[in-house]
DNA sequence: CTGCAGGAATTTCCTTTGGAGGTC
DNA sequence: CGACCTCCTTTGGAAATTCCTGCA
């Protein structure tokens, strides 16, 4: 629009020029075509793009002028090079401009011209550098990308993506197989002290137990940013061990070994940062390899200056928290120094080291007391004794609010009793929207309280690789503990998508690799799963590509877990509560269904055995069916819990409408699950469905119909008698199996048509059967058999859509008959169509031949001064002689046309071909036949 | 600076049942 | 005279998606 605008301002003025033009008659009459030029030279400017803006900048950067100067320059360079114009042509000196609007246009006139002219070249570097492109170009440019990526580009995009998703498994394999060589493992266990060793003996492992462990290593090994890329990732591991420093993905390798190695079940878990999904996400996407670059620079060089004060702070042996909290509390401290230490490049990282500066100037003990303070209470709740407790108790807000999104039942009571309580509060609607701002708001803070600020920040780089060991104490049921040595933090699975958000890294996809198997654990990881959604890969292709991968890894982690008849009641309600969400064609609604299965044959036991695998996708699941409400209107479009009726399309409807999960700006939240898809009655019949009887519409669509360009003028006269057509739509819970009318002796039931619909095998009458032949028609009407055609879609052509249709269907009875006849008739037709194709090859054969005797004839009859016989070929001799050209007299010459083939009948002579003579080349295929008369014929073998 | 809401631009999806004129 | 073939104006309008802008 605003394009449009803009060009029609420039047309206006261009049309205003023309008119100055033609009332100044002769001695400006340029204006009006040198003005249309400057336009034509910025949209020659504007196609440029994006070389347009270099050049500019380059001519900038030459100039050494600020842009907010360009404007007054122009004038001045201009001015400077009126004179010279004067001298020469002197026709310039009247167009002093009478108002503003006219100076403005002089000066953009004259400067092009004065580009064109000039000589000096000091002054042509001014005038160009001010030249009037400048002002159009970065609009331009701009406008210029709004271009949108085409289907065959997102197509691609999506091809890289998968690509890019299938070497990054095949990366995080190698990987996973790296850590567990054994060479590997026993240099790190030679390395470790002697009283860590006893980690492994710990029977009930914790959190707590790991700290000292992942202390230690944290402080052992530190990150390099570059890495060698030469050596296979063995090698890399074992020279990382020797210098005690790697790339951040050797470290958490190198980590995931040593737990490994004390017989830890542990597995290396990294986000899959794979390309975009979306194609013009690439050039956003451009700028995150450095970013990325950046970050792992500082993160490497933060690490590498923590080492030191770290060893001073933290003694190992202490108390868990503690060394945790102090692993926490320097990284930010490292950062800080890093900045100050390391040369900026980008102006994020000026900012960034001007506030390291900032920072530095004050008494750091204080900071870092602070950060104590802040930190520890975060970091006490999330790992120090009550990592236990913290489990249970989200686990238990998990199921609540689980059941508070599927269950209908239950919640709805308290649900509605919540509402009338907020609505006798206030009048206005806002307050609902404003609980539910305030829970959310408590939650994250509550959440993420114990995020460091340094994790999460730019100082960092993006977490992309760590461990998950698996905890069997951890929880009720047992739990993977994230463990990320490379920053010293355990159970932080929270503060991972702050973490890479900061880094402008998103956790599309989060894979755990063990016993060269993968599973997708991004749910552990992903709070807003709405987010990354529409990022990620079809569902069914991914499950599919980590199908056998999930077998692998649940083989080597799934060992089978001992439940308490408390927990497993616990994932019968988990289970119940996922079970009305399944949204056919869901994936992780039919894992649900499959882990409910599987769980009901494992409770039916009194043991409660459940497999690590089972338990942790009932986890995941958990977690996919409880989060929290977006607060955002927008997040509510294609949220796959939520919905917003607001955000239904037009062929979509609530049933039932309820239970109201929440507020949104004062919109009550429905779940996802009670958004019906609906459908006219034929389109259910195109899906072998059709609608109860006695059902009415779940909704009436009012059509507009199009009035056609021709009817125009009668529907106003009309009035608005056809705009009161309805379409009318059904729902899902209207429909039964279609049970069309059945055959009766031999005469197939018809629609309104007289056709039958075959949208699918479902659509057929019963005891009819589709034919989808040839030109069987005719054989069901030369039997006597009734028959209808067979509709199987459209396709439009011309403007219209067109019925496509596809054979004919008749009773089955009848079947067998058709096709005999059928069978036989096209036998029939075959044999004519050869026969005619034969015939038609003989006729060919015949023209051709008769026209080689033709020429021939001609060439004894005129051409005897022609010695030397030109080469006839089957292609010239057609183009020369043109069949009408064979008289009676050559007919009866020709024999038998197969025979003409080696025999030609000359007027006098009768050309003999004998095979000694003759040629083959095997490049064109073409053998030269000679005959002993000197006469040659090239032919082509097929 | 970031996130959100709304609007504009653009792409995708859904709908849908030829006929006049010429030739054989 | 009827069967068959060819050509005609390219859907087209609503929904969904994406991008931009202004605002808090």
């Amino acid at each position: 629009m605003r394009t449009r605008k803009q060009a029609k301002r420039r047309n206006q003025s261009t049309e205003k020029a023309v008119g100055r033009l033609l009332k100044r008659a002769t001695s400006r009459g340029s204006r009006g075509l040198k003005n249309q030029d400057t336009h034509l030279r910025q949209c020659d400017s504007a196609g440029k793009g994006v070389s347009t803006g270099n050049d500019n900048q380059v001519i900038h950067e030459a100039d050494t002028q600020s842009s907010s100067e360009a404007k007054g320059v122009s004038r001045d360079a201009l001015q400077n090079v009126a004179p010279n114009e004067k001298a020469e042509g002197g026709s310039y000196q009247h167009a002093i401009p009478a108002s503003e609007d006219e100076m403005d246009e002089s000066v953009w006139e004259d400067g092009a011209v004065a580009t064109l002219k000039s000589t000096s070249s000091h002054a042509e570097g001014i005038v160009r550098g001010v030249t009037i492109e400048f002002d159009s170009t970065p609009d331009s440019g701009k406008r210029k990308n709004i271009r949108r990526a085409s289907a065959e580009e997102k197509e691609l995009a999506e091809l890289v993506h998968k690509v890019h998703l299938l070497c990054l498994l095949g990366r995080g394999r190698l990987i996973d197989i790296a850590c567990n060589d054994p060479l590997i493992q026993a240099s790190l266990l030679s390395l470790l002290p002697t009283y860590l060793l006893k980690v492994s003996e710990v029977p009930k492992l914790t959190a707590n137990a790991l700290a000292p462990l992942v202390n230690w290593f944290h402080n052992n090994f530190r990150v390099r940013s570059s890495s060698c890329a030469d050596r296979s990732f063995q090698s890399a591991l074992a020279f990382a061990i020797e210098t005690r420093e790697g790339t951040s993905e050797e470290i958490a390798a190198l980590s995931v070994a040593l737990f490994r190695a004390l017989n830890l079940t542990t597995r290396f878990v990294s986000i899959l940062d794979v390309v975009s999904l979306k194609p013009d996400a690439g050039k956003s996407e451009s700028i995150s390899p450095d970013t990325r670059k950046r970050g792992t620079g500082i993160f490497k060089s933060s690490t590498l200056m923590v080492a030191r004060p770290n060893q001073v702070l933290v003694s190992p042996g202490k108390e868990s928290a503690h060394d945790e909290k102090d692993g926490v509390c320097e990284t930010s401290l490292r950062g800080r120094e890093a900045e100050v230490g390391k040369p900026t490049r980008s102006v994020s990282r000026l900012k960034d080291s001007v506030i390291a500066e900032q920072l530095d100037e004050k008494t750091s003990d204080s900071l870092v007391c602070e950060a104590q303070n802040g930190i520890s209470g975060g970091c006490i709740t999330t790992n120090t004794g009550g990592s236990k407790r913290k489990g249970d108790v989200e686990f238990e807000t998990q199921l609540e609010m689980a059941l508070s999104a599927t269950a209908a039942g239950i919640s709805k009571s308290n649900m509605e009793s919540d509402m009338k309580i907020l609505h006798s509060n206030s009048s206005t609607l806002s307050s609902p929207f404003k609980r539910v701002r305030k829970i959310g708001s408590e939650e994250s803070s509550s959440s993420f309280f114990g995020i460091s600020t340094a994790v999460g920040s730019r100082k960092m780089g993006p977490p992309l690789y760590w461990a998950e060991v698996y905890c069997s104490q951890a929880n009720l049921t047992g739990k993977w503990m994230h463990v990320d040595a490379v920053n010293a933090l355990i159970d932080g699975e929270q503060k991972v998508e702050a973490a890479a958000a900061a880094c402008k890294t998103f956790l599309r996809y989060v894979v755990a690799f063990a016993g060269h198997g993968a599973k997708d654990v991004t749910r552990r990881y992903c709070m807003k799963w709405y987010k990354i959604a529409s990022q990620r890969i079809n569902p069914m292709w991914w499950d599919a590509v980590l199908a056998p991968l999930k077998q692998l890894e649940s083989g080597a982690t799934g060992e089978l877990v001992h439940l308490k008849e408390a927990v497993s009641k616990e994932h019968d309600k988990v289970k119940t509560s996922s079970d009305p969400s399944n949204v056919p064609g869901s994936p992780a609604a039919e894992v649900s269904k499959e882990d409910g299965e599987n769980f009901d044959a494992e409770s039916s036991t009194r043991n409660f055995i459940a497999s690590r695998t089972s338990l942790e996708d009932m986890d995941l699941e958990t977690r996919a069916l409880t989060e929290p409400l977006p607060t955002n209107q927008q997040a509510y479009k294609n949220h796959h819990l939520y919905a917003l009726e607001r955000w239904l399309t037009k062929y979509q409807i609530l049933h039932p409408k309820g239970p109201v999960l929440g507020f949104c700006s004062g919109h009550p939240v429905y779940p996802r699950t009670c958004v019906q898809t609906l459908h006219t009655k034929e389109r259910w019949l195109r899906e072998g469905l059709q609608v109860k009887s006695n059902e009415l519409p779940a909704k009436v669509l009012k059509r507009s119909l199009k009035p056609s360009k021709g009817q125009a003028f009668e529907s106003d006269h009309c009035g608005e008698v056809d705009r009161d057509a309805t379409i009318a739509l059904y729902g899902k819970w209207q429909i039964e199996p279609l049970c069309l009318p059945a055959a009766v002796d031999g005469i197939v039931p018809k629609n309104e048509r007289g056709q039958v619909d075959v949208w699918s095998e479902k659509c057929l009458p019963p005891g009819t059967v589709h034919l989808g032949l040839p030109r069987v028609f005719n054989i069901a009407k030369r039997l006597g058999i009734d028959f209808a055609p067979a509709m199987v879609g459209f396709e439009f052509q011309h403007g219209r859509s067109i019925p496509v249709y596809d054979g004919i269907v008749v009773c089955a009875e009848f079947k067998d008959a058709i096709l005999e006849a059928y069978a036989e008739v096209e036998e029939r037709r075959e044999a004519e169509e050869r026969k005619q194709s034969e015939a038609e090859a003989l006729s060919r054969w015949y023209q051709l031949l008769s026209s080689i005797v033709i020429r021939q004839d001609l060439e004894e009859r005129y051409g005897k001064a022609c010695h030397h016989m030109p080469q006839l070929t089957l292609e010239n001799s057609m183009k020369i002689y043109p069949f009408r050209l064979v008289t009676a007299r050559m007919t009866d010459k020709l024999l038998d046309a197969s025979k003409l083939i080696d025999v030609t009948i000359g007027a006098d002579h009768e050309h003999v071909f004998l095979t000694d003579d003759q040629t083959f080349d095997e490049e064109s295929s073409t053998r030269t036949k000679l005959c002993r008369c000197g006469f040659r014929i090239q032919v082509e073998e097929l």
